[in-house]
DNA sequence: TCATTATATGAACATATGCTCATATATGTT
DNA sequence: AACATATATGAGCATATGTTCATATAATGA
């Protein structure tokens, strides 16, 4: 072995951007109140409002946020939209976490 | 049963305050940048600033970060200061989401 | 068509965030 | 003590973020 010296493999960009979007979603309250409602049934925005006693704009706006991301997804049922969650991967992420905040 | 309806359990809200800072630590390109490599091998600041090019005024105030949510942790050797991670469940998180990055 | 209900959107605002610069602190060496 | 090296810190700045208000859009029913 002509070289020992092992370089450190960078992480790529695209990576990084996908991972740093991913926890941004989970780092706000109002955003880990709406997974978690979901992620217990399906809503439409004025029960998420109701349920989490936030202005209906203020869900509006995160829902698309979290629409953007494909971490939910909704259904039309006439003039009401019923949001659910769309990525189980990012909501086990999330369970994880609420477990180990409760457990150490 | 009087009662089929059941209940939201809503997150308390200091479960909701750990986990919004935990992924809020994992949302930034830096910190996932300086966590990823702590996670290789134990670095003092000065090879985390040059391996990562960024200033080491930046990698300090970072470190302070993680250091207060106790993710990271050091042992000083002179006037050097070794870091190393100090949270194996959030390294997990951070793993298992740049693994589903890269998978999707 | 007009009214009603549900949801989305844009602007404005206050606050938070992350970086850089300059400088302080701390340890070790001579 | 004086100096060198490694790290920490505070101020300043530009940008990002989350909420609210007012209003727009979309689907439904009379």
């Amino acid at each position: 072995m002509s070289d020992q010296q092992n370089k450190y493999e960078h992480l790529d960009e695209e990576t990084l951007f996908i991972v740093s979007q991913t926890f941004k979603a989970l780092s706000d309250p109002t955003r880990i109140r709406i997974l978690h409602l979901l992620g217990e049934r399906e809503c439409n925005v004025s029960e998420i409002a109701e349920e989490l006693s936030l202005m209906q704009s203020t869900i509006s706006h995160q829902l698309r946020f979290l629409k953007n991301l494909r971490l939910v997804k909704f259904r039309r049922a006439g003039t009401t939209l019923f949001y659910s969650i769309d990525d189980e991967h990012v909501m086990t992420l999330l369970h994880q976490s609420i477990h180990h905040a409760r457990h150490d």
